[in-house]
Order: structure tokens, then C-alpha cells, then sequence
DNA sequence: TGCTCAAATTGGTAGGACCATCGCACCACG
DNA sequence: CGTGGTGCGATGGTCCTACCAATTTGAGCA
């Protein structure tokens, strides 16, 4: 008996919140289209009208919806204006449209990370330096007992990103960790042999202290794309199949042409 | 006189957000520290509970705070949870971290675009050219008028993105867009020659539609490097001198070296 | 037809009450 | 001495009701 499953006790605001924004992604909602009132959907889930706009605050910092003083709720195209937040919850359940969704968080996770490693080989100060050393001597030391070793992963790469010193990439990669931590399982195989990382790390440590930014991006790019394929090689294996509780038509949903006429959106 | 001063129209709970945001970004408060309890806040603000959550909400949106039942509000440490929307906020006022984080934005801007382009020569479905040309006659239209045609420009580069198959572009460029919005002012330059640039992106689609990725990401390269080259151009020039209100020390503390002792932070 | 303005609709805030969860001090038991 | 239960206070979550503020709508008028 190795893990139990947490209980879930959800909010009642957050499960009116995943109704609605089940229904916007899904296309029962459409874009444009505007959302009953407060009161009436108060009604409709049997909440308060407190309840219910703590659900519509979350769906409007998402940017699903889009709320005006005195006018209707309005669905917005989560294709336009949709943030990066989005992702957790397209992840949420294990089936087709969501392994394709992490896929395309790994394939992010490599573009992100061989830049801001190009750019912390050029930027980096001194400061950075001795963070990068102790991120690494952290991991050294981590690398033995396996233990907590995937998240200390994350941070050296935490730390080039901040060595960067572009906070875009900085964020990026917040939301890329919390892709992560939420889906664990998935991106179990991303670490194998820890040594190995080490030493990779140690090296990219070396060239971005010799401000070496090929190299650097290189070695990277080396790292992080072999961690794409183990996943990818591992989620192909039959070993993993897993064919309940699809639903392969969302796929198409997702990637559908656009309606071109145009929208009455702020 | 040219211009009134904008009504401040904001909403209470914005307000409310606001300040404590600005404490959090700023320092005041640090990572790991727990906030007041509702009730309490709510008496300091002179505002409703109800118009405090709101607020709170919104900061746990932003990942800035982590709000548990039973348990005050903890700070978290915006470097290692921020979401990217954060620009948004950080970029509000015109002074010099904040040209700083525009920097940033175009920087990763063109990684983001060059490789996006890059994908969508591999994977462009017939759909997909369809709606690259719809874009390009919209742009070709719009080159004469100059009205909106920066506006049709972003388009162009979202369905890019929506051609590359990765919904982590898309989102990406809507946030990228979304910062562009909120300072056009600043990113006006972007755009100079529209018969350029439309030349230019006839190009990329053609390549994108040949399937030859290394042109496409080199042509989108170029058109998006020499974007950037023109902004920073335009305001490394003295005729943008703007000194007020500036806050230079704001500039370290962003990058400033983050603890190392452990926090308590979930 | 086109404009004005007041009522209806709808989101925002106020104020108070109660429920659900967490932290902690304390206690009973082995 | 340690372990686990127990009760209480603090705190977030929800409910209820009323009213304020912005927008829309449409009747009435010129």
C-alpha cells in the first residue's frame, strides 16, 4: 500500500467555477455569448450570489469571462485572451487531450530553458554564480537519497532563469513548475540517473560562468530534450495504456479554425 | 492643457488589491509572512469583508498569497510562484524597472515567436495555411489605412502560434499581448514599414507552407529582433528623457539574491 | 427619425450571522 | 514519557438581506 488519496474537499466557489469553465472550454459556451445574471445563476447552483462571484473573480483572472458594472457577464475566446494558467486545469484529467497538452509543456520547458540559459551565460553576475553553486552543491547532495531530488531539479533551473534577469522567464517557468508538481506522475521519468544530471548541470554552471552562451544553450538543449524523450518514450511504451474515461473528439475542439466573423469583445 | 486627469474609477476590492500587492512586490512584505486575518484587514481598508476577499482573491490568483481554511493568508515568494500576469502589474507605471520589464517582454518575444514559427512549419495542417493567408489579406488591407494594423499584427503571430499546436504559445502570446495593450505607448515603435512588413511575413507563411522550418524561424527571427532593436532605439534616444517619479533602488530588489533558509511555504 | 431621460437590469459594496477548518493548550491514558 | 483525544479560540467559507452604482433599455417627445 504505497499512497492514499487526499479527500477533496472543494470549495462550493470552486466547483461552481469548474462547471462553468468546464463548459466554456468544452464549447457549450461560446465566445461572445453572455452568461446569465449573478442572481439567476445564484439560483441555478443553489449558492449565494457571494459564492457565485467569488467563482466568476476566478474565471475573469483566468480571462474566460469578462465582467463590466452594470452589463452581463461576457464569455471570451480563451484562444485569444486565455492565460497560461489555463494549462492546470486542461491538465486536470488523465486522458488523450491532456497527455498532449504536458507534451506541449515539455516541448515549452525546452525552449524556455535553453534560452534563458544563452542569456544567463551573457548576463550573469557574480551573485549568480554563487547561486548557481549552491544550487548545484544542494543537488550533489540530494542525488544519493532521491529524495526530493526532482523539485531541487526544478530549482537550478529556477536559478538560471533568475540569472537571466528576465522575469519573463522567471514566471515561465513558475507556471511550467506547477504544471509539474500537479501531474508528478506524468513527468515521473523525466529524472533518471541523477549523477548524470549532476555533472550535466555542473558543466552548463562552467560555460555560463565562462559566459560560453552556445555552449551553455547547448549543453541545455542536451539536457532538457533528452528529458522530453524518456517521457515521451515511456508514455509510448504499452506498458501505460490507459484507455478509460477518454474523450479523443475534445482534441479536435481544441484546435478548431476559429469563427472569423467578428466579435463584439472588449 | 491637453489632458484631465483620469477619474479614479476603480473599484474598492481593486484598490484594496492594489495596496497590499504593491507591499508585497515592494518588500514590505515578505515571503512567508501571514497577513492580518479578513476581519482585521477589512477594518484597516475601512471596506466589507466582502470587498477584502475579493481583493485577497485576486492576489491568490497571482500566486502572491496562499489562503488555507482555518489559516490567515501566507506571502508567497513572487520569484518562485508569480504568474506571468504579474507583468501586467508590474509594468503599470513609467519608470525605470518597469521600461526594464518591457525589455524583457520583447525579449522573449522573439524566442517565443521564433520558435513558434519554427513548429508551425513542421506541423501546419491545410487549416492552418487557410487561415495564415486570411491573416496576411486582413494585414494587406489594413497596411494602407495604418488604423488597427497593429492590432491585425499580433493576430498574425497568434495564428502562428495556434499553427504551431502548442497551446503553451498560444497563451504565451496572449499575455505577451495583453502587456502590449496595456503600453502601446511604449511598444509604438514596433511597428514602422507596413509593407515591410507584410513582404515579410508573405514570406514566412510561404516558408511555413513549404514546411522549411529553419526559413521560417529565420525570417521571423529577423522580423521580430529588428522590432525590438527599434523600440530599444527609440527610447535609448534623449528625447524620451522622462526622469520623474522614477524609483532606481526597485531595480536591485527585483533581482536581489533570494534566501536561502527554508520557508515554510506550502 | 432621432434625442432625452427615467425605469429596469445588473454588477459592486455593506453589514451581520453562522458554519467549517485549523492551531494549540490541555488532559486522560498506557 | 509519549501518544492520542478533546475542547476552545482564531480564522476562512458561506449565507442572507439591503442598498449603491453603472449600464441598458425603451417609452415619450421634438
Amino acid at each position: 500500500m504505497a499512497r492514499f488519496k487526499p479527500i477533496d474537499r472543494k470549495k462550493a466557489s470552486e466547483q461552481v467555477a469548474e462547471q462553468i469553465r468546464s463548459s466554456i472550454l468544452g464549447g457549450l459556451l461560446r465566445p461572445g455569448q453572455r452568461l446569465p445574471s449573478e442572481r439567476d445563476l445564484a439560483a441555478q447552483f443553489e449558492v449565494t450570489r457571494t459564492t457565485l462571484r467569488e467563482a466568476l473573480k476566478k474565471l475573469e483572472g483566468l480571462k474566460l469571462i469578462f465582467i463590466r458594472h452594470g452589463d452581463r457577464a461576457t464569455v471570451l475566446d480563451y484562444m485569444r485572451h486565455g492565460s497560461i494558467e489555463l494549462l492546470n486545469d486542461l491538465a486536470g484529467r488523465k486522458n488523450r487531450i491532456n497527455v498532449g497538452l504536458l507534451e506541449n509543456v515539455l516541448e515549452a520547458r525546452v525552449v524556455i530553458g535553453v534560452e534563458a540559459t544563452r542569456l544567463a551565460a551573457r548576463r550573469r553576475s557574480e551573485d549568480d554564480l554563487l547561486n548557481l553553486d549552491e544550487a548545484l552543491l544542494q543537488l550533489e547532495h540530494a542525488s544519493q537519497g532521491e529524495d526530493g531530488f526532482r523539485e531541487l531539479e526544478f530549482d537550478f533551473f529556477h536559478t538560471i532563469s533568475t540569472a537571466s534577469h528576465n522575469l519573463v522567464f522567471v514566471f515561465l517557468f513558475n507556471s511550467i513548475r506547477s504544471l509539474y508538481l500537479g501531474n508528478s506522475s506524468y513527468f515521473e521519468p523525466l529524472v533518471d540517473a541523477p549523477e548524470a544530471i549532476v555533472e550535466n548541470h555542473r558543466r552548463i554552471i562552467e560555460a555560463v560562468r565562462g559566459q560560453d552562451a552556445d555552449a551553455a544553450a547547448g549543453l541545455a538543449r542536451l539536457f532538457l530534450e533528452e528529458g522530453m524523450e524518456r517521457v515521451l518514450a515511456h508514455h509510448r511504451a504499452p506498458e501505460s495504456a490507459d484507455p478509460d474515461e477518454e474523450s479523443p473528439n475534445e482534441t479536435k475542439g481544441l484546435f478548431r479554425r476559429r469563427s472569423r466573423k467578428k466579435q463584439t469583445e472588449p
